[in-house]
DNA sequence: AGCCTTTGACCAGCG
DNA sequence: TCGCTGGTCAAAGGC
């Protein structure tokens, strides 16, 4: 590609990799994403991870969900949607092409919430470490179909499809090039179950994760490692709240949030979120938040600092 | 031999 | 209406 971000690879400094995601407006409606791709059963949504540089967000290499709860808790920011978790093992596509770290999540509504809640926590308990696996994080299996640089982000999005032959499930990943994950977004929601461990896919944390029966209807459930996204759907508004560590729209998690936008207009779309397979173990990236109050990111463009020591701190899967 | 990744080009949507 | 950006498709190469 010779436009594209390559070249970037090598050039950005690390030190100032600041990332927007500026694709969509958050605060109201995701123009592309919403309704349309999704073939009917399928809705959209999105998952934005990104890291704020204005946060004082520091990836610690322990860094921990704890860790990541009791920055975020002082860090009190508002307006913020986050989706802790995920991403856990921030590398991207060079290195593992199947294994992008993403986040899956999914629209939930409030009385699944509780469900969700159930659901977090037996996933913390059940993260397995290792999670990446090959075939992909969440536990599905993912093709990269695309990769382009986006315009004001420094680094290359990847865009990857499920494997799945009915699923029509994307997801969008924009890498740093030190392969941190700035920022994931989802569109659509598996029909299928998860690959077995058995069949190929690992069993790792991310299926674990994400194992939803089938998502179909009605059922909106999110799961993000750690933590449970939830929306608020009121009209038009999308906020998406995550109970993990407790954000509710205010408060986030740590780390790597992700913010999930569903636009679709089907709202019963369920949704599910996947955390990463690391989850709590992989403390790589792990702090998104879209802040809207400073009207700095105003849902639609994320800032993500991208330390390269967190880089250098990072783990990878194996 | 098969599958996946990478790259370039084309198309669509939005400003 | 034109231009720009984002997203997707298709082809080729590599593993």
């Amino acid at each position: 590609m010779g436009g594209y971000g390559d070249g970037d690879r090598g050039s950005s400094n690390s030190s100032g990799l600041s990332f927007r995601f500026k694709p969509y407006g958050y605060g109201d409606a995701l123009p592309g994403f919403c309704t349309s791709g999704n073939q009917g059963n399928d809705f959209d949504f999105e998952a934005n991870i990104l890291l704020d540089p204005a946060m004082d967000f520091q990836f610690p290499m322990g860094f921990s969900e704890e860790a990541a709860l009791e920055k975020c808790t002082s860090g009190s920011r508002t307006d913020v949607n986050v989706l802790d978790s995920m991403i856990a093992n921030a590398t991207c596509s060079s290195d593992s092409p199947s294994n992008p770290i993403y986040v899956q999540s999914e629209t939930i509504h409030e009385e699944n919430i509780e469900s969700h809640h159930h659901l977090l926590e037996e996933q913390k308990g059940t993260l397995p470490a290792t999670a990446i696996g090959r075939t992909s994080d969440d536990g599905y299996n993912w093709r990269k179909y695309g990769k382009k640089l986006i315009k004001g982000s420094k680094h290359p999005r990847s865009y990857y499809k499920c494997n799945h032959e009915n699923c029509l499930v994307k997801k969008k990943i924009e890498c740093a090039h030190d392969g941190q994950i700035t920022g994931i977004l989802y569109k659509g929601t598996h029909n299928h179950p998860q690959p077995q461990p058995g069949s190929g896919a690992p069993p790792g944390p991310a299926s674990s994760l994400y194992e939803m029966p089938e998502m179909g209807e009605g059922g909106n459930s999110v799961k993000v490692k750690g933590g449970s996204v939830q929306k608020n759907r009121e009209s038009g508004s999308k906020d998406i709240k995550v109970h993990d560590g407790k954000v509710d729209g205010l408060e986030r998690t740590s780390s790597t949030s992700v913010v999930t936008e569903l636009s679709d207009p089907l709202s019963a779309a369920q949704v599910k979120s996947l955390g990463t397979s690391e989850s709590t173990e992989t403390p790589e990236l792990s702090s998104i938040l879209a802040s809207h109050d400073d009207g700095v990111t105003q849902g639609s463009s994320f800032s993500v600092d991208v330390d390269d020591e967190s880089e250098s701190k990072r783990r990878y899967p194996v």
